[in-house]
DNA sequence: GCCGTTTTCGGCCCGACTGTTTTCAGTCG
């Protein structure tokens, strides 16, 4: 765990207990700011504290760089010591379980002694807990599902699932009478990589009669609650989803609002007081007189504060209202820069379908080029190529590009990067191919210092001009690999070696931080999809909503480069030996 | 505890829903 981590971890601690012991809400937002921007900080910690700059960061003050300093020193926080001693141990996970809050989290231990998940299920289980005053038989229930979920591990699922149910979902609402507008909201516009809820917004001049349809259309196994502008289901699948109904005139300004991120909304509305103005999710308006400025459009809320519209992937609170406000936007990058996918397999090793079909499949996304990747002999599992069936390959590739007008397929491959740093085809090869990807497929276990090395001999190689899913994590499945971050994305910019932002939906690797701070460093980025069947072309988007996470500009992005241009980068690395 | 395009002191986002209440506190996002 990097510093910033591991302080944002103590000073969230600091803000729980402060929480429990019911004291100043603001100090403990305070914390939990604080806390959030060093979670997500991927700079030096260290570095700023020796620089005297720990102020610079948002959130942070005169008595929180203190205690950075602190930590950085002593590896510990005394006024968290002290804390910890004020309140009766094990407490805090109580105020993880959901329903309970600070207030709840008191009574319970105050009232019946409890101080743990376990003792606070046997309390609800003899009734124990409904005899407290402002308790009752049915917050006991509440209470015993929160423990259920918290249980089973609050599951947050991959775009891959998300983004088609939630397509499916609009298409319902749209058809059902009156609906005017639909637009999915929440994490999933915003295009996080995992989703909890889904949000979905609509408008409609009589909310009930959607309400309605909602909750007993054929999504739905359960309603988890139900008001007259508001609901939430449970799907089969386990899914929530939470709808808002708005009238049309509010579409905006709840479009603004129910599309996050909280921190991004504070920061809004906080904004707007500063100028006489309030928002809500029904729209803008003039505190003094209640006048109403704006909020059929979500452009016309930013307008109103004096913004710019800000693209829903930046809306994290990093910098974005900052950038709105003195006019350095990025200019995102957008599906019509997109020019073509790296990273394609093929029946020749594990893709499912043929050259041909892959091809085909790319023309039609209107692509200029493909660049076919499949694997090297290493990765045997996997049916890796021979040199020789490479060649073969290579052979019907040609053929197949003497049938293609403004389209073609590159000849490459996605090349194991062996232990000790070399290729897995001689260079000999790599030099007739177009273009061609290093992976990581072993070794996940070797230290940081070992796993480095390895992918920095492999960028240091005049032929290699990709590197795939740089830090080996499968969400949910696999942690990523021991990799020194900061080194691999100074060796990726001076040896001009790009850093795939894996698309497919259980990789997103690098993730949306990692790959901010490698284009910072000045490395270029490219998405590929890491196909294996046509269908998996899709997963562009997900790509997309990932660079876009991490303000990448088209010149940032290998994608954008036309196939003269993307040729041309590939010559002058290899010039360079 | 932070922070300033009205402020270096006095603010600090805003509303929906639930459950247990006879008018509202707690929790959530």
């Amino acid at each position: 765990m990097t510093p910033s981590k591991a302080v944002a971890a103590l000073f969230a601690q600091i803000a729980d207990l402060l929480e429990y012991r019911e004291e100043n809400p603001f100090r403990i937002r305070a914390y939990r700011r604080a806390a959030q921007h060093l979670e997500r900080f991927s700079g030096d910690v260290a570095a700023l504290a020796r620089e005297g700059r720990l102020k610079e960061l948002s959130g942070i003050g005169t008595d929180l760089a203190e205690k950075i300093t602190e930590y950085l020193s002593t590896g510990k926080i005394a006024a968290l010591e002290r804390l910890r001693r004020t309140v009766p141990p094990g407490v805090l996970p109580l105020l993880e379980v959901p329903g309970v809050g600070p207030k709840s989290a008191k009574a319970l231990t105050e009232r019946l002694g409890i101080t743990s998940i376990d003792r606070l299920e046997q309390a609800v289980q003899r009734h124990r807990v409904a005899a407290l005053p402002g308790f009752g038989a049915q917050k006991e229930q509440n209470i015993l599902k929160g423990i259920q979920i918290i249980r089973q591990g609050r599951a947050r699922m991959h775009l891959g699932i998300a983004v088609p149910l939630a397509q499916e979902l609009v298409q319902f609402l749209e058809r059902l009478p009156g609906v005017t507008r639909v637009s999915t909201a929440g994490s999933l516009r915003r295009m996080r990589e995992t989703i909890g809820d889904l949000d979905l917004l609509a408008a409609a001049t009589r909310p009930s009669g959607v309400m309605e349809a909602f909750c007993h259309s054929s999504f739905c196994v359960r309603v988890l609650g139900s008001g007259r502008t508001k609901s939430s289901i449970l799907t089969a699948d386990g899914v929530q989803v939470d709808l808002r109904v708005v009238n049309p005139e509010s579409f905006g300004a709840a479009l603004q609002y129910f599309t996050g991120s909280k921190e991004h909304n504070v920061r809004v509305r906080e904004l707007a007081r500063r100028r006489g103005l309030k928002v809500n999710e029904y729209g803008v308006f003039r505190v003094k007189t209640g006048q109403r400025v704006a909020g059929r459009e979500e452009a016309d809320v930013y307008q109103a504060l004096g913004l710019p519209w800000i693209p829903p992937e930046l809306r994290e609170d990093r910098g974005e209202l900052e950038a709105a406000r003195t006019g350095t936007l990025p200019r995102l990058v957008e599906t019509k820069d997109v020019r073509g996918d790296f990273h394609i397999h093929t029946t020749w090793s594990d893709g499912s379908d043929p050259l041909e079909d892959m091809a085909r499949a790319g023309q039609e996304l209107g692509y200029e080029y493909l660049a076919i990747c499949d694997h090297s002999p290493s990765l045997a599992v996997a049916h890796g190529m021979s040199v020789k069936r490479l060649r073969q390959q290579m052979t019907k590739i040609r053929a197949l590009n003497r049938r293609f007008t403004r389209f073609r397929l590159l000849m490459g491959a996605e090349v194991d990067i062996l232990a000790n740093g070399s290729m897995d085809y001689p260079d000999a090869v790599l030099q007739d191919l177009d273009f061609v990807i290093g992976s990581i497929h072993s070794g996940f276990t070797h230290s940081e210092a070992t796993l480095t090395r390895r992918l920095v001999t492999a960028m240091r190689n005049p032929y290699v001009n990709l590197i795939a899913h740089p830090t080996g994590r499968l969400m949910g499945q696999r942690e990523p690999y021991a990799i020194d971050l900061e080194a691999a994305f100074r060796a990726a910019a001076e040896t001009s070696t790009a850093l795939e932002l894996n698309a497919y939906p259980t990789r997103l690797d690098l993730g949306d931080a990692a790959a901010h701070r490698a284009k910072d460093v000045g490395a270029m980025l490219a998405i590929s999809t890491d196909s294996h069947s046509r269908s998996h072309l899709q997963y562009f988007t997900l790509g997309l909503g990932l660079a876009r996470r991490a303000w990448v500009e088209p010149r940032h992005l290998l994608n954008c480069a036309s196939l003269d241009q993307l040729l041309a980068w590939v010559a002058r690395k290899r010039r360079r030996r």
